[in-house]
Formats: structure tokens, C-alpha cells, sequence
RNA sequence: AGGGGUGUAGCCAAGUUGGUAAGGCAACGGGUUUUGGUCCCGUCAUUUCGAGGGUUCGAGUCCUUCCGCCCCUG
């Protein structure tokens, strides 16, 4: 499966890659040829949340002649965890997990829902709307307080793809006869029989290959680290070679009207990202216990201040410690012995840099997810560890232990340069260049080939 | 008690030979953004420079008194 070296495909792909990528315009936001009609089987269901970009996945698939259906999932209700923070108790009771409770067809009372009704009607595409709320709660809105009870930063978008979007809802898509699950995510999947960015008679190993958005800004991968190759083989990104102004400007062009045109971010089942606000609310729904305020100590030891409680802050964090000093304070660490948050100038918040010692040039990583075997791997890969970051260059080394346990692998970081402190529970993205082709601006194109979660500093 | 130093917005702090209050931190507001953060932009002492008095056309900057704090010596 494997037999081709990743070295041995950089020698012969590179140069005709470039050729081909022009030739196809992959680079401008035309690989949206990648899902031509002929190449795909089946029916595609298309996960719509209401926002542009999915929208506009289903009408640009139906355009391209794909057999399409829309399917709306149903995370978190609104009237269980809006409002007052004042929680109905249902949420937290005994229930089965893993199933989605109820499967309907639109419409229904909810503003979106019914404006997406409307939307799919006028495209003449079946909408079915999934309930996911109750594995939602217990696979990412339980964790995610827990994480926060633990010390840890968690990635709810992160696990919400994994679990949910590429785990029950494609389940449930596929009860509905898709073969395909398509999102509005911003990543290029380049898949074996597809036209690919690269030289007839090459291919990437390991297909399907996740790439970065084409947009710079928008590229969304990151999000995807933890999705495994599995439900990869089923996904389908038609937005991953666009620009979002080029999507806004498609819809507009369309006079089509966006049934929830606030772009969605934050946290989609906190109101009005208030998290300060509703994290205490729901821990007390789940029985989850957040810890309280405690001291703020300088690198010496010296107390400088009390924080409010360690799951108010994360590594890295700058503003809301609310101490005045000589220059900006960071967050080092949270201690979840002794309830202390650490505290410390720009140059101790950084990893990696020329002067960091073994001990804070790197961390482990659980909870992996390989999507590309690591004896594939280059060298030196590029690793992200937050969204909105330019990828660093790092060593990263695959360890897969044995033990009672499983070998569940973990991956050993070591950063070789400057990288601000990572947070624990944080999702890192491993990425490797593909020779032979670059992005607009120059930049080689990234793969990514590994997703975990950050623990602690090693 | 004596000697030295110091007292500028919540914190750190610049203020030249007196001419009409830099900058940083924090905070607040905004921008970027499907996690948490980072980052960028803006606002922030004009009944004011510990308090009172004086010199001067004009004082945070000179004189004087008082108060507070720090260090050293006894």
C-alpha cells in the first residue's frame, strides 16, 4: 500500500506537478474539478448548518450535476443551553448515547431551519434534519467542560468533526442512501481517480490526501486533524480550492440569500461566547466540579496576583490577568497541584526558540490520529498547534508503546523554532510540504498527515 | 536619632538650563477569527505631578514647611 517512498514520489512528481497544476488551474480556485459528476458514485449528502459556505457546497455540487440531498444537523438546542445559564435538568439525565434520537424532515419552527426549507425547496433538494444534540452533549459539550475542569484547553470544533459530523452524521447520511458526505469546511481532498494536482501516472500515498484551504485565512484543516482516514474516504470539501470572498461573491452573484448569514464562530453552543458566563452554568448541569481562585506566581515564586480560577485562562493567554507590570505578562502553565497559574514575560511564554532547553522545546501528543504512515514522513514537518497560525517547523517523532492499554501511538515534539507555550488539550496538526506545489503567494502546499491532542510539556 | 534617596494616572516610569505632563503595563472599546489565545487599531492625568506656602509673565521642574516610603549608620 505503502511501496511507493514519499522520496521516490518527489523525484518524479515534482516537475510535471507544476505543469499539470497550471493546466488545471489548481492553484485560483478551480479544483472544484476534483468532484466532476463522473467521478463520483452515489448521492452526495451535504451537511448544511444554514451559514454561506455550505450553502454553497450543495449548490455548487447540484451544478455540477451531482445527485445531491441536505442534511441539517442538530447539535445543541437552543432553549437547553441559551439564554439564562439557568439550565432545564434534562440535559444532564441518564439517555442513550451514540444514536441520534429522532430523524425528520423539514420544516420546523426554528427560524434557520425553516429558512433552510425554504432554501433546499427552491433548489429542489430533499432536507433532512438529524438529531444529534443528545451524542453532541455527550461526546463534545461534556468533554469539553471536563477538559476545562481537568486544566486542559480543549478543541470542541475538533472532536465535533471527528465524532459527530464525520462520525454520526455521515452514519446517519449514509442511512439515507449518500455515499458521500459533503461539508463547507475550506481543505482540499485529493482522491485517488480524481483529477489530482499532480502528473498523470503519480499519485500521493495513502489517498485520500488532505491538503490546506487554498485561501490562506479561511483554511480549515486544522480543524480536521482528528478525523480519521476512515470517514476521510467518505468526505468530500468542494470549497477547499476557493477564496471565501469568491464563495460570497458566487452567492451574491446567484441573488441567493443566506438563511444564517452571522458567520458562524466561537463556540456554536455557547450564546454569545460568553464561556465565562456559561461553563460554571453547565458544570454544575453535568455534575462537573471547576476549581476555584488561587494564587499567580512569577518564574521566582513570587506571588503577583489571584487568579480567578485556572479554567479561565490558558498557556500563552496575555489579556484578562489584569497585572499591571513593566511589560506584557503571558500565561507559562496551570497547576492543577497547589491550583497555581504561572506567570511570565514574552521570552519564557516561547518554545523552541535558539535558547529553550530539552525540557521546553517540545510536548507529547495523545489521542492521535495518523492519516499518513510516519515513515512517510520528512525530516523536519510543520506542526500547528492553534488555528490562525503559521506552521512551524518541528521533529516529530511516532511512538506507539506497548502495553495493556493498547499501543495507542503518541507523538514526541520537538520544536526548531520560536513557538509560543501550547496549551494542553489543544488539537496539533502535523503537516508536510508537497513538492512541486505551491500556493498563490509562493508558499508550498501542506498536508496534512497527523492530528492529536497536546498534553503536557514534555 | 543622624546621613542619603524617593514620592508623576490602578502598576512601572520619562520629564532636558522653569514654558505649559513621553512611553510601557493593566483596563475599556473596536478589528481579525468556526476552540482557548495570540496579533492589530483606538481611548485613557488639562479641578494635574504627596500636601501647604513662596519666587516668577509662567513651575512637575527653583525656595520653604509638613507628610509618606526606602536604604545606610548608631
Amino acid at each position: 500500500m505503502y511501496s511507493k517512498g514519499w522520496n521516490t514520489l518527489n523525484e518524479r512528481g515534482c516537475a510535471s506537478a507544476l505543469v499539470f497544476s497550471a493546466k488545471v488551474g489548481y492553484r485560483r480556485g478551480m479544483s472544484s474539478t476534483h468532484f466532476s459528476a463522473s467521478s463520483l458514485r452515489g448521492t452526495v449528502a451535504v451537511a448544511v448548518s444554514g451559514g454561506a459556505d455550505s450553502l454553497y457546497t450543495l449548490i455548487r455540487l447540484q451544478e455540477a450535476g451531482v445527485p445531491v440531498m441536505a442534511v441539517h444537523g442538530l447539535f445543541a438546542r437552543p432553549l437547553d443551553l441559551g439564554g439564562e445559564h439557568a439550565l432545564p435538568p434534562p440535559l444532564a439525565e441518564e439517555g442513550p448515547v451514540g444514536e441520534p434520537e429522532t430523524v425528520f424532515p423539514a420544516p420546523a419552527e426554528d427560524p434557520v431551519q425553516k429558512a433552510l426549507a425554504t432554501a433546499c425547496d427552491t433548489l429542489g433538494v430533499p432536507l433532512h434534519i438529524v438529531d444529534c444534540s443528545r451524542p453532541f452533549l455527550d461526546r463534545v459539550v461534556r468533554p469539553f467542560v471536563q477538559a476545562y475542569a481537568d486544566g486542559r484547553t480543549p478543541n470542541p470544533c475538533a472532536l465535533c468533526n471527528a465524532g459527530i459530523k464525520f462520525g454520526l452524521l455521515l452514519e446517519k447520511a449514509r442511512d439515507l442512501g449518500a455515499a458521500h458526505l459533503a461539508t463547507g469546511h475550506y481543505a482540499r481532498l485529493v482522491r485517488e481517480g480524481e483529477e489530482a494536482p499532480l502528473a498523470a501516472g503519480s499519485s500521493l500515498p495513502c489517498m485520500p490526501a488532505l491538503l490546506q484551504g487554498a485561501d490562506p485565512v479561511k483554511d480549515q484543516s486544522y480543524f480536521l486533524a482528528l478525523v480519521p482516514q476512515a470517514s476521510l474516504a467518505s468526505a468530500l470539501f468542494p470549497l477547499g480550492g476557493f477564496h471565501k470572498k469568491d464563495v460570497l461573491a458566487a452567492l451574491a452573484r446567484r441573488g441567493i440569500a443566506v438563511p444564517q448569514p452571522k458567520e458562524s464562530q466561537e463556540v456554536c453552543f455557547i450564546p454569545d461566547d460568553a464561556y465565562r458566563a456559561f461553563l460554571p452554568a453547565v458544570a454544575r448541569q453535568l455534575g462537573i466540579a471547576l476549581p476555584g481562585p488561587g494564587p499567580m506566581l512569577l518564574e521566582d515564586g513570587s506571588r503577583i496576583g489571584t487568579h480567578k480560577g485556572l479554567w479561565q485562562y490558558t498557556e500563552g493567554q496575555r489579556k484578562g490577568l489584569g497585572i499591571g507590570w513593566k511589560e506584557p505578562l503571558y500565561v507559562l502553565a496551570k497547576e492543577m497541584r497547589g491550583n497555581v497559574l504561572r506567570l511570565g514575560t514574552r521570552d519564557l511564554a516561547d518554545m523552541g526558540g535558539p535558547e529553550r532547553t530539552e525540557e521546553t522545546a517540545g510536548c507529547v501528543c495523545t489521542g492521535v490520529n495518523l492519516l499518513l504512515p510516519p515513515e512517510l514522513w520528512p525530516a523536519t514537518v510543520f506542526l500547528k498547534t492553534r488555528y490562525r497560525e503559521r506552521p512551524k517547523a518541528a521533529q516529530v517523532r511516532v511512538e506507539r508503546p506497548k502495553g495493556p492499554q493498547g499501543n495507542e501511538p503518541l507523538l514526541h515534539i520537538r520544536f526548531l523554532e520560536p513557538q509560543s507555550v501550547t496549551a494542553p488539550g489543544q488539537v496539533a496538526a502535523v503537516y508536510i510540504p508537497v513538492d512541486g506545489l505551491f500556493e498563490d503567494d509562493g508558499r508550498p502546499v501542506l498536508r496534512l498527515v497527523a492530528g492529536g491532542i497536546l498534553g503536557t510539556v514534555a
